[in-house]
Order: structure tokens, then C-alpha cells, then sequence
DNA sequence: GCGCGGATTGCAACCGGTTGCACCCCCGGG
DNA sequence: CCCGGGGGTGCAACCGGTTGCAATCCGCGC
């Protein structure tokens, strides 16, 4: 069926040595080999098995992509970088779509199996746990969107979600509202608790502020919407603080279907500056990550780890800044 | 490093053979082998090495999933059903993001190295000669979204544009409009050249409407926004057909941009029926396609190739209907 | 013309599994 | 008690490459 090392060898009339080493980078080929072998090879339309030289290599340049995020629009263009990125540096993303799972078990032994080179965890709500047990079964991991305090072991690029819960705070304090609230994704999701807690603290130290806060079931349109439906029915705040964009997209519906004008009424700052947080008909405020910086970072030290595995681990976090669009009342 | 079939024997106090048998299916292993190789396994934490085993067994259950439409959101729909039909079968998605390619033979290359069971180019914009690059190749590949008519040589899953550009021209006429437009995707896109022709088609007999077209630049929101802004400052039709959501909603920008009510001072119909033409602030009247229902059939397909690489092409084309929103005055 | 050393080359073992084949063991029937 | 046969097992070859090592080649200086 498909041609081999052994046939282009043949025909080349040289040992298969010979022609391993004219297609691996840094090996020592004389000129007239490695032309009798390009010519044969090109004759034959031969092109070496990546996986049978893993076999012996013990690299695949296979990459583990892990996912849970498969409905937030957010995660196409998290989805595009990664896969472009990766591609760039000659890797190959294996995905892994975990959407009803958060047992790490599964994924590790399967990415094990197929020998990648290095998983990424690309995920905002999946505890520090889920990655490490990819450090614990010795493959590389990166967990990009993760928690960044609490994991020593494990390198995490992403966002401070705390300091941007308290960005969010002190951005709804100078716009003058008295009477806020938080409205994030799903309880367990870690980024949903660190946007929290920062929301809280900071707000502490304004006791003359009123704060609410609720839990959006997923990261999605529908929970955003109907939660902030939930909170319309009741005294709603003066302004809110989304945990992501999509949520707030969700809860500008609920406004819209209430008749109430966001940034006039209610005001609205989400968490992400997706794409469609731009379009005229959205116009959020909101806090901008700065996903691709994020993401090329994240493969930048995946390839670093290909080199040095035991790399110590680290925090890699990028600053995030508040975007003004049309969804909150002008500064003070 | 890692634990290998060797380990395992050794420890369990059997031959290689054996384990391997012990973790292939219907392989001739007695009950006690079994249980002594199993314990030994679970001890060391053994899982084979599925890399390796293709070597021999010619099977790798890696799928190549190839797309190019990284920035259309219906993508991420595609994707996320894709991902976990694929696994559910077994079956591990090694992604090819297309973004600015439209030659097949980097990819094919590429998929061949990795040995990839099968392909699916996943895009409604490539021709069918990409699609038949794999097929030349000796990859069993399924083009969905793709040409249906003129491919013979390649299994195609998807709908029948001409038809549905029949069809959107029918409702535009059961409605009344008498001025009627498409606003298409790329021109080199082949849906938007079978929409095209379906929806001019249609309008031949009636000589008393009449017809404007153009392309939008890509499949995207900006595409779509310009293009309809673009329209609007010349004497715009009465109704648009525009070719995918996302240009529609792209339109629907431009629209209230320039104050004008969809359905009510210009109609506009879609298709594909994504999520977000059901959200109230867009509430897109839309051909709906079967997403769910051409993906499941795809890797249905693609499972069957798996035993039979050399089965008979067939194209299998299911059938849409409009959806009605708020887009478009009502019938008469 | 000879010897030397670095560049090339082929051999053979190995990567982690799979599998055809021969052999062994055990049981039941004659 | 002997024989036949089927299931279970291990040996060894093989899948498609890679790589350490020793042998060979070649050009150059003396």
C-alpha cells in the first residue's frame, strides 16, 4: 500500500540508513546520497511515517488540546490561535472535547496512548487538579485560562481573575453606582469564584455600596439571559458585572425583552472583549483579555517544555484593561 | 519512562504475547492468564501504546478534521458535534485549521504522515478537488457542507444549495417582495455560487421581479456588515437573501446603523439556522440546515469506510426548511 | 606513495506492539 | 489406555523508522 523507508532505499540503491538520515535534520548525508534519495523518494511520492519514528524518537509533536469550553463564542477564537500557533511551530493539536466531563482520568490515559508531546488545558473553570494530573502521569501540561495562585506545580498562562473582579468594582464605583452586582458562571468554575471574590473585596471597603451576587449555570447566552430575567422580577441592581462576555450578551437580551437600555437603565460590564462584544448591535464594556498574547504564550512554553520537561513551573499573567463601549454610564 | 508490554509480562510471569492478547479484543487469552496479566497491568499503571500497535495493525483511529471556517460561529457548533461524535466512536480528531489555504497537498501530506485513518474536510467554501486530493491520496475522506452534483468520486454530506436558493427565492416571493437580493458569500466559495444559482434560477420565471447580487468578501460579520452598508447607500433591494447567518447578522448591523427595522424596511433571510438567529435581540427568519443530522450521518460514514475504504461514493443531501422569525414581512 | 583523520555508510539492534505458526496441554471418546 | 483435537501459549518475524558503532571512503599533507 503506502511506500516505505525499505522502497525508496531499493530504488535509491542505498542502505535504509541512508535514507532515515537525508530526512532527518542534522544528519550526516553526502551530497550525491541524499540527491539519489530525493529523487527516488519524489519518484515514489514518499513521505516518512511520523508515528513509527516516534516509536523510537519518543517524539510525536503531537499536542493534547483539552476543552470544555465548546459553547462559548469566545472559544472560536481561542480555538483558531491554538490551532494556528501549534501548526506554526510544526505541532498538531489531538482535541479532546470534554463538554459533560471533569474527571482528568479519561483524557490522560487516552492522550498517553496516543504518546502526545504535551497536553494544554484550555479551560477557565476546571480546577488546578484537573491539569496536574497530567504532571503527575509525566506529560507536559500547560493550563492556559487556569487559576493562577494556587498551583505550584503546574504552568498556568492566563489572567489575574481576581484583580479583575476588583477592576470591574472599582470601574462600576467611578461610574457612581450605588447599588451593584455580580453575575458569573457556573459556582464551580474557578474563574467564576477568583472574579468573585475580587468583585467582594474590593467593594468592602464601600460599605455605602450595596452588593448583590448570582451564578449563571453555564458560560452561556441562555444562562445569562434567563438569570438576569430571574433578577429583573426582583429589584434588580443599578449595574452588574458579568463574568464573561457571553453572559452579558445574554443579559443584554434580558434587558432588551425587559425595555430597559443598558448603560441607561441598567449598566453592563462583561469579561473578555469577544469579537462580537464590538458589533454595534452589542456594544459591551467590558474587560479585554488579551487572549492572543495568552495563547502565544502558552505555546511558546509548551515548546520550551519539549526541551526541558522538568522546566519549574510558572505563572505566566497578563494584564487586563477595561474597554468602554456603550453599557455603563459615563465616568463621574 | 513510561511502562511497556515487556513490564507488564515480565511482572505478570507470561510472554509478551500474551498481554497483548489480554488487551485485544477477541484474542485467545484463558481466564487465568487474563487476570494475572490485568493485575500486573493495573500495578504498573500499563495502558499500550496505541502509536505503536497501529504499526502493525494499520490503524491508528485518528481522523483528520480540516476546516477553514475558523470566524463563522456556526463553527463552533460544528466543532463541538464533530468533537464528540468522533470520540464516541472511538475515533480522536487531529485538526488541520486551513485559515489561509486553499491547497490540499500540505495537508494531505501532513495527514498521511500521522497516518490518519480517514479524513473529513469540514467547509462549505472548498471545491470538491480538494476533497478528492485525499481520495488520490488513499485517505478515505467525507467532504461535509460540501458540492454535492459534480462529485462523484467523493463521499459528500450536506444539503442541496441550489435547492435552498430556490427555496429562500420562494419565500421572498410568497411575501410579496418585488425587488429581491443576494448577498452571497466569497464568490470562489461553491455554496455561494449554488445558493446564487438556485435563487436566480428560481427568479427566471418570474421576469417581473427584479434581481440584485453580490459577494460578501468572507463568511464573516464584517463581510456581511460592509457589504450591506455598501447596498444601503444606493437603492437597496427590498429583501435580501443572504447566504449564510452570519452575513445575515452581519446586515442586520448595517440595518440599524442606518435606523431601518428588519422585516419591516428591508426583509432578510438566512441560512443555517445558528444558535444565535434564535436569540430575541436577532430573531433571523432562516433556511435551518440539520447540522446535528449531516455531522452524526458524516462520522457514521467515515466509521463505515473504516471497514470498507473502497466503498462506492455517495452523496447523502438532507433537506431544509425556513424558519420564521422576525425577519420578513409576513406572507401574503 | 603512504599514513591519517574526518566524513559517509551500512549493519544490526531496538522502539512497543501484533500475529502466524508450531507446540504443548488437557480432556473426552473409542 | 491410547489417540485426536481444540484451546492456550510462546517464539520469532515483522510493522516503519532511528541510531550506535565499526568499517569504509576520500582528500590531504608529508
Amino acid at each position: 500500500m503506502s511506500v516505505t523507508l525499505k522502497d525508496v532505499a531499493a530504488l535509491a540503491g542505498v542502505s535504509r540508513s541512508a535514507v532515515s538520515r537525508t530526512f532527518t535534520e542534522g544528519a550526516s548525508v553526502s551530497a550525491k546520497t541524499r540527491s539519489k534519495v530525493e529523487k527516488a523518494a519524489l519518484e515514489l511520492g514518499y513521505s516518512p511515517n511520523a508515528l513509527a519514528s516516534s516509536l523510537t524518537t519518543g517524539r510525536t509533536k503531537l499536542i493534547g488540546l483539552i476543552s470544555n469550553n465548546f459553547h462559548n463564542p469566545i472559544f472560536l477564537e481561542v480555538f483558531d490561535q491554538f490551532t494556528r500557533a501549534l501548526q506554526e511551530r510544526g505541532l498538531r493539536p489531538l482535541i479532546v472535547n470534554l463538554t459533560d466531563e471533569t474527571e482528568p482520568a479519561n483524557s490522560v490515559r487516552m492522550l498517553r496512548q496516543y504518546s502526545v508531546d504535551a497536553a494544554i488545558v484550555a479551560s477557565s473553570t476546571l480546577p488546578p487538579s484537573f491539569a496536574k494530573a497530567f504532571h503527575d502521569a509525566g506529560v507536559p501540561v500547560v493550563h492556559t485560562f487556569g487559576r493562577s495562585a494556587t498551583s505550584p506545580e503546574v504552568h498556568v498562562v492566563g489572567i489575574d481573575n481576581v484583580e479583575c473582579g476588583r477592576m470591574a468594582a472599582r470601574e462600576l464605583l467611578a461610574r457612581g453606582y450605588r447599588h451593584v452586582g455580580y453575575l458569573g458562571g457556573p459556582k464551580d468554575a474557578t474563574s467564576a469564584l477568583d472574579r468573585h471574590r475580587g468583585f467582594t473585596e474590593e467593594l468592602c471597603d464601600h460599605p455605602e455600596i450595596n452588593v448583590t451576587h448570582c451564578f449563571a449555570s453555564a458560560y452561556s447566552f441562555e444562562a445569562g439571559r434567563s438569570e438576569m430575567l430571574r433578577l429583573l422580577a426582583d429589584s434588580p441592581a443599578e449595574a452588574y458585572f458579568c463574568g464573561d462576555d457571553i453572559l452579558s450578551v445574554g443579559a443584554l437580551s434580558a434587558l432588551a425583552e425587559h425595555g430597559l437600555k443598558p448603560g441607561k437603565d441598567i449598566g453592563i460590564i462583561g469579561l473578555n472583549d469577544m469579537e462580537m462584544s464590538r458589533w454595534q448591535s452589542v456594544d459591551l464594556t467590558t474587560i479585554h483579555q488579551p487572549i492572543k498574547q495568552i495563547i502565544t504564550s502558552s505555546v511558546d512554553l509548551v515548546e520550551q517544555m519539549l526541551k526541558e520537561p522538568q522546566r519549574y513551573p510558572e505563572a505566566r499573567i497578563f494584564p487586563c484593561r477595561v474597554i468602554e463601549r456603550g453599557t455603563l454610564r459615563p465616568r463621574l
